[in-house]
DNA sequence: GCCAGGATCGTCT
DNA sequence: GACGATCCTGGCG
């Protein structure tokens, strides 16, 4: 994707990353959940105005922002609007599709959940923040990265893919404007992080 | 299947 | 010194 596509409104952006392939060297997934963020949101860190941490966001787009939560996960996210204007999707959940062995490798270090059955383990690969993030091998040291390079690489919708349903609903797991429906996702995927009961369908940019 | 609790550490008050 | 944009496990039905 070109410098252009994350030069917007950061919710034009999480809803039209639905479907786009992120590669990182190896491996490689569709993205089928993904949150904004903005600056006039009491749950994003540049709400608190520039601070160390958060300085990437008030940067140029199309950059990776990279944090560590709850002392553990690294959780990744791609800078949108322009320089100045503070936000960013995170990128919540992959569909699999490249370096599959090399994920589950990673994954694997961690317990046996993600080792479940034959059917059902591709589905716990990626069906989180910070587990994309490890099967991906995303850290820290990323933050900041182009994602234009290297090892970076966020190709358009194909085939199937740019024609999915794409639905929204409250994010997850934080507490402060909660209600806000800035959680977009694929329709019916089994590869989210959690599915929710209300649903309801936007629609894409041409 | 559901739920409570623990791990772990950078960032900000 | 408190608090997370989380994940996994163990206990209980």
């Amino acid at each position: 994707m070109n410098r252009g596509f994350f030069d917007r409104s950061v919710h034009e952006v999480a809803r039209d990353l639905i479907g786009c392939e992120l590669a990182v060297g190896e491996t490689a997934g569709i993205i089928v959940e993904t949150e904004a963020y903005d600056e006039t949101d009491p749950a994003c860190h540049a709400y608190i105005g520039r601070t160390a941490r958060n300085e990437v966001l008030f940067g140029s787009p199309g950059h990776a922002y990279v944090y560590l939560s709850y002392g553990i996960h690294s959780l990744l996210n791609f800078v949108a609007e322009p320089e100045g204007s503070a936000a960013a999707v995170l990128v919540r959940a992959l569909e699999p599709t490249r370096g599959i062995e090399l994920m589950r490798e990673r994954r694997d270090r961690v317990g046996a959940r993600a080792r479940i059955s034959a059917t059902r383990e591709m589905e716990g690969l990626c069906s989180g923040p910070g587990k994309l993030t490890e099967a991906l091998d995303v850290g820290l040291s990323l933050n900041g990265a182009d994602l234009q390079e290297s090892p970076f690489e966020v190709s358009p919708p194909a085939g199937e893919w740019s024609d999915v349903e794409v639905v929204t609903g409250p994010r997850i797991g934080i507490t402060k404007a909660a209600e806000l429906p800035w959680r977009y996702c694929v329709s019916g995927s089994r590869f989210v992080s959690k599915p929710w009961p209300d649903l309801s369908t936007v629609s894409r940019a041409a």
